[in-house]
DNA sequence: TCTGGGGTCCTACATCGT
DNA sequence: TCTGACGATGTAGGACCC
């Protein structure tokens, strides 16, 4: 198979073209921050001393995306805006709109799909492309057909995007990497050992930093010294799996196909409280948000059109550990009610003596509604649709 | 001064039925 | 009847990705 990775970069003000941005943090602060400086103008009209800066950034966020600018200063995704504020204060921030990033992300994969449709989805900015079968996809060596791909992503997106070329999705998804923003980068097998081998593990997509670590501890840094490691010595140390995927990785092996197709296999909503919450002093509050959690959650599922019977709950408290409780049911539901009771159960399971930073609430084994609805026996378990005499109402859960 | 939100997948372990 | 092996399933946690 012959693989494309496609990524698209996706900021869009020409005025800050060049500029320190980060775009991510709360988006109610920010958006608030801009409205009070701006009213409603619309954000590219804003003139660049307009925009806040990072040193005036309050509260609690992560970045999501940065400019190559930004990253210069060491700024990067995920990282925590005080960190950045330090590193970079006068950096401008922007909200992200994930409004308008769907639509751009819809418009970047027709834009593909138009001229190679077999696309797998990788998010909203990424995508991989099997282009074997693509007429003219082999001609120079497939930059013919990346090319015309980036004109055609300019064309109706005014988008720029970086495409790696390579005989499977592994490589591809690296070669993207090499020439940013708006680069073509050609990997073929003959060179592995000069333009894969010598970078970081951390290159290969699914090393994340504790395998990297661990792998460092171990004295491996390179790519190529991984590929120099026996696979027996890596199953010994990172398991079967883990160990011989590690192995055929970084001799770029890998024979997953690109995937046209799949299902959801899970839907959750979660949120971070402004300030740490207390399970009996801020009960209430706390009782409103699980609520609304899981009416969006329903929600979700009911636009989606599925429906799940495994209901999860997860917390995280203040010094951040995380603990997730699930409990599944006889029978598939979208219902709020339902989910909001049940969800009720599995919190009760769970120490909540600790001040709470994060609550969440998860529906998965997702069926689509319709086939639900073909398997779903008329009885419910008992417990299930009404309180029994005693129990707590769920006003009472917390 | 820490560290978002929405996902997938993997592993380990407990439990249960055969 | 007891015991062990084994697969299926549910649960909890964690790594990783965008």
């Amino acid at each position: 198979m012959d693989a494309f990775f496609a990524s698209i970069e996706l900021l869009r003000y020409p005025q800050l073209k060049g500029l320190p941005v980060v775009i991510g943090g709360g988006r109610r602060r920010i958006d608030e921050a801009l409205r009070e400086a701006q009213g409603e103008r619309a954000l590219r009209f804003i003139p660049v001393d307009d925009f806040p800066r990072l040193k005036d950034y309050v509260g609690r966020g992560v970045i999501t995306t940065a400019t190559y600018a930004a990253r210069q200063f060491g700024v990067g995704s995920a990282m925590g805006m005080m960190k950045a504020a330090k590193l970079c204060p006068d950096a401008i921030v922007l909200p992200v709109d994930f409004d308008e990033v769907r639509k751009y992300s819809r418009a970047f994969k027709e834009a593909i799909r138009e001229v190679a449709p077999l696309v797998e989805d990788r998010g909203v900015d990424e995508v991989y492309i099997d282009f074997t079968d693509v007429p003219g996809g082999q001609r120079d060596g497939g930059r013919a057909l990346a090319r015309l791909l980036q004109r055609s992503i300019l064309e109706k997106t005014g988008l720029t995007c970086s495409i790696g070329v390579a005989p499977n999705k592994l490589i591809a998804k690296m070669a993207s990497e090499f020439n940013k923003p708006n680069g073509i980068s050609i990997v073929q097998e003959a060179d592995l050992q000069t333009m894969i081998w010598p970078l970081k593990c951390r290159k290969i997509n699914g090393i994340g930093p504790k395998s990297d670590a661990k792998l460092a501890a171990l004295n491996i840094h390179t790519i190529g010294e991984m590929a120099a490691q026996e696979i027996g010595w890596l199953i010994d140390h990172f398991g079967q799996a883990t160990g011989a995927w590690m192995h055929d990785a970084a001799w770029g092996r890998d024979s997953r196909p690109v995937v046209t197709q799949s299902e959801p296999v899970s839907m959750s909503r979660e949120t971070t409280f402004e300030r740490d919450l207390h399970a009996v002093r801020d009960k209430a509050e706390l009782g409103a948000v699980f609520t609304r959690l899981c009416e969006k959650v329903a929600e979700d599922l009911e636009r989606k059109g599925y429906v799940g019977k495994t209901i999860g709950i997860k917390l995280r408290y203040d010094n951040f550990q995380s603990v997730t409780r699930d409990q599944t049911l006889a029978h598939y539901t979208a219902d709020a009610k339902t989910i909001r009771q049940i969800a009720g159960l599995a919190l009760k399971r769970v120490p909540l003596t600790q001040r709470l930073r994060l609550l969440g609430v998860r529906v998965g084994t997702l069926l689509k509604a319709e086939d639900a609805a073909a398997l779903q026996t008329r009885s419910v378990p008992a417990g299930l649709t009404a309180e029994e005499p005693g129990s707590p109402s769920m006003d009472q859960l917390f």
